[in-house]
DNA sequence: ATTATCTATAGATCTATAGATAATGC
DNA sequence: ATTATCTATAGATCTATAGATAATGC
């Protein structure tokens, strides 16, 4: 019955997958150590070879999230093809594999500062990617206008899940898109 | 002991703005009836003479935080004075009283349509009145624009409270201010 | 022998209810 | 008599720990 030393490793990472899905669908206080290790096949008592305590799980699944996010949008384009992706109605309605900041990003926000994961380099990626995308298209950066542009998407897909008319979430995610392709086509003012 | 039914009115009112200021400041999961009613000055138990459930408390005190947001920023006179106000360093830090979208969002995401209060109407209520300060300033309305620029607001807000590092949620904040005062310094584009 | 996992449970906490209390308001 | 509030508690749920189990790995 006892694993080896791979499999437990291999344990604990599913402890990680399943605890980075299940916290950004339901909220990292609305689920308990239990469903965390019923959803990876493990009863609950095993939890505590594993991590410290829930805290410290939360940390490193946070960090955990953010790095797989960061590495499903490394291979993006252009600013249109990445506001098209995460302005997606597949992003807004599945929340479990998304941006970590969007699901989590209040609560996190309520954490004592060093228990909070990778969440200011997670940021400062994002920040940096748009350069790269405005560099790529102008050789020039606005450092400003890609913070500005990344706050438009993260709160664009906040409110259209927050919101409970399905018309005006669709309007949200729709329209902010459509601002960054229009956006697109004029000058960069810097 | 027993209070006049005036009085009872009252309390019921200190309990919606006990809770809007609580769920706030530390999110609706972690806050119990116990702690509502304590805020308010009353033993937990009286709870539910004055609502159904936990729930209805819920849909309630989110809907008077949504209004009381809605008053507080009703004689704002421009965008840059908008986001000004928006993104101060005292809304980032003051979340009990500040914008229920930021502090409840994406926990309120969760929760069955129906049971998040007026969200819909506080986000159109906001975008209306983007609106009208477009209009006030050259009399067109840009509402694809007014969208951006509220996503842009909220989610800068948003990083600024979950960033762990002082000087980049400083720099979000600032940044995004000042990408709306020089904006508004352009010609539209409708 | 070591150790990853499991069973069982202690101790807190949380929502909700039941019955008692005591002052208001017909 | 009605009713807003309080006291006490039931029933769930949640974090964490203790001790048992059984297969791996020196």
């Amino acid at each position: 019955m006892r694993p080896t030393r791979e499999q437990a490793k291999e344990n604990r990472q599913r402890i990680l997958d399943t605890a980075a899905r299940l916290f950004r669908e339901n909220g990292i206080h609305a689920v308990g150590v239990d469903a965390v290790m019923k959803g990876a096949g493990l009863t609950h008592g095993g939890f505590y070879g594993h991590f410290k305590s829930k805290g410290d799980l939360t940390t490193e699944a946070v960090s955990h999230a953010m790095d797989a996010a960061l590495q499903s949008v490394a291979d993006v384009k252009s600013m249109e093809d990445f506001a098209a992706a995460y302005l997606s109605r597949e992003h807004r309605d599945i929340a479990g594999n998304g941006c970590t900041i969007a699901t989590l990003g209040p609560e996190l926000a309520r954490f004592p500062e060093g228990q909070r994961g990778t969440v200011s380099d997670y940021v400062s990626a994002q920040i940096a990617q748009i350069e790269a995308l405005q560099a790529a298209k102008d050789g020039t950066t606005d450092r400003r206008k890609a913070i500005a542009d990344l706050s438009s998407l993260l709160g664009a897909l906040i409110m259209a899940r927050t919101v409970d008319d399905p018309q005006l979430s669709d309007e949200i995610l729709t329209e902010t898109r459509l601002y960054f392709a229009t956006d697109a086509n004029k000058p960069t003012n810097s």
